[in-house]
RNA sequence: GGCCUCAUCGUCUAACGGUUAGGACAUCGGGUUUUCAUCCCGACAAUCGGAGUUCGAUUCUCCGUGAGGUCACCA
């Protein structure tokens, strides 16, 4: 059986980087009717967030990546300990009374002599009674991992491939902290195998203590999972992805008015792209939905490089996955955006006292037209407040006329549609109108359209006038002209 | 600096050792259109450099170069 996990340590926001990961893990899960846990990393009690595991937990549900069993490392130092101990009694690990202040001064002095600095401590072969001695005279102490001298260790990794790494080169690492906690190296692999995972996922970063936990995997004794390091996702100016270009949070995307649908495929595109059969006529596709992903789903698919993330792809997602929608749900997720993340508390008001009949009607014209739900803030006022007050000449098409012929072309406008009030006005009875009077008065078609756009939306961009006037209605579409005559 | 990793259009990527090196985003043209979009059509654009292996390297090997990661009682 395949089980996977997502091991995020409460420590801030979830970063987009981290639904990448748990994405991946999922999918390996699920394709193999698997089990994917969460495993929440608060081993450090100094950079703990209150919140950051609630978010955590929040955004795994709305990115849709439901996880079958959740683990809290806080809720199990006993065991780590344990684990710790056992290492000790087979010298597999050593007490070390060494002090964070002593070892950084070593540093120091190493780096100024500009010589690579493993530490190597000095208790590393303390007999054991005269360590226990001192630990029972309430010394404060670390344990340290004990490595063999000038050992290759040869790892094949899920993504990356074969490397090695020399024991020489190592640091010989704290397992568990004075204050009782263990460290991440300890905790990973203990947990890894007592949660039965047979695949890991994680960030490149990770790969330089791969020895480490190497290690300890076969000092424990335990069978190693299958661990695939992901390359990190690079920021467009180089670099980790920066916050400067816009959000990095797996809420930020959300706030921003991203769909996680349109989210998770855009980042199963970075370092994965799906098997193609040439032979059976397929082509390249990118638009994928979680459960396509996850049937496909295969490690060996996976890329080595670092890419780049490129927002405008995503807004591209995002765009299609906007256009997909159904009027109804449409409405629906954009009412849920707004009300949670908008930022125009005037509009929210508007919009809900217009109520959702009207909204969903404005949203079907305006679908097309929008990339992310933050747009919309900029698109619908003019469907929900009218002041009368543009200047009717502010567009290329207008610019050059006279503002008389203008208003004299509203105000017979405005004749036409109440001389008409009583049967409902055809598109096209209503589009020859204008025509007609372009034509006989030699006027641009194009710009009496404009005028009128501008008297009624106060705005040059705008849906087909004539649905924004059914929506409207020409009691309302009479209002607003009238303002300007 | 030590250790480790990576390298195809600007970006995401495809290509049993044999292809006119394919697709998508972006960009630039053109078409549809009542503005803005959408949509359709088209164009531009890449195998980091140098050796080797081979009849033949994007693909395999080595060396450079460039980029990234990491060197904590943080994860």
């Amino acid at each position: 059986m395949v089980v996977t996990r997502f091991a995020p340590s409460p420590t801030g926001s979830l970063h987009i980087g981290g639904i990448r990961t748990a994405l991946f893990a999922y999918a390996l899960a699920r394709r193999h009717n698997g089990r994917f846990f969460l495993r929440i990393e608060d081993t450090d009690q100094n950079r703990f967030v209150e919140g950051a595991e609630a978010e955590i937990e929040e955004m795994l549900d709305i990115y849709g990546l439901a996880f079958d069993e959740k683990f809290k490392q806080s809720e199990r130092l006993q065991l780590y300990k344990q684990e710790a101990e056992k290492l000790i009694e087979q010298g597999d690990a050593y007490y070390c009374f060494a002090t964070k202040q002593e070892i950084d001064e070593m540093r120091s002095q190493a780096q100024e002599g500009k010589k690579t600095f493993i530490f190597r401590s000095p208790y590393r072969d303390m007999p054991l009674a005269e360590a226990r001695t001192r630990i029972a005279n309430g010394e404060k102490y670390v344990i340290r991992q004990k490595l063999p001298e000038n050992h290759v260790v040869v790892f094949d990794d899920g993504v990356q491939g074969k490397m090695s790494f020399n024991t020489n080169d190592i640091d010989e690492t704290v397992l568990l902290k004075s204050d009782g906690f263990p460290t991440y190296h300890l905790a990973v692999v203990v947990d890894d195998h007592l949660m039965g995972v047979t695949h890991v996922f994680r960030g490149v970063e990770w790969l330089p203590s791969v020895p480490k936990h190497v290690m300890l995997y076969s000092a424990f004794g335990y069978t190693m999972p299958v661990i695939a390091h992901l390359p990190v996702i690079l920021d467009p100016d180089g670099g980790k992805l920066s916050k400067r270009k816009g959000s990095v949070s797996a809420r930020g995307f959300l706030e921003e008015g991203y769909l996680p649908e349109a989210i998770l495929n855009f980042l199963m595109l970075l370092g994965w792209s799906a098997p193609l059969n040439y032979e059976h006529g397929e082509r390249e596709r990118e638009l994928f939905s979680l459960q396509e992903f996850v049937d496909l789903f295969d490690m060996k698919d996976v890329n080595k490089a670092s890419p780049v993330f490129n927002r405008e792809k995503l807004i591209w997602f995002n765009q299609k996955y906007i256009q997909s929608l159904t009027p109804d749900l449409l409405t629906l997720k954009f009412s849920n955006w707004l009300q949670k993340y908008g930022k125009d508390e005037q509009l929210k008001d508007m919009i809900i006292k217009g109520g959702p009949d009207y909204l969903q009607k404005i949203l079907t014209l305006e679908q097309s037209r929008t990339h992310i739900f933050s747009e919309l803030e900029q698109l619908l006022p003019p469907f929900y407040r009218h002041e009368g007050k543009a200047n009717l000449l502010d567009s290329k098409q207008t610019k050059n006329m006279e503002l008389d012929t203008i208003k004299q072309f509203l105000k017979d406008m405005a004749l036409f549609i109440e001389s008409h009030t009583l049967d409902k006005i055809s598109h096209e009875l209503w589009e020859s109108f204008v025509r007609e009077y372009a034509d006989k008065r030699e006027l641009k078609a194009g710009a009496l359209f404009m005028s009128l756009r501008l008297a009624i939306l106060e705005t040059p961009f705008s849906p087909p006038l004539f649905e924004v006037m059914g929506i409207l209605g020409e009691k309302e579409v009479l209002n607003r002209i009238r303002k300007y005559l």
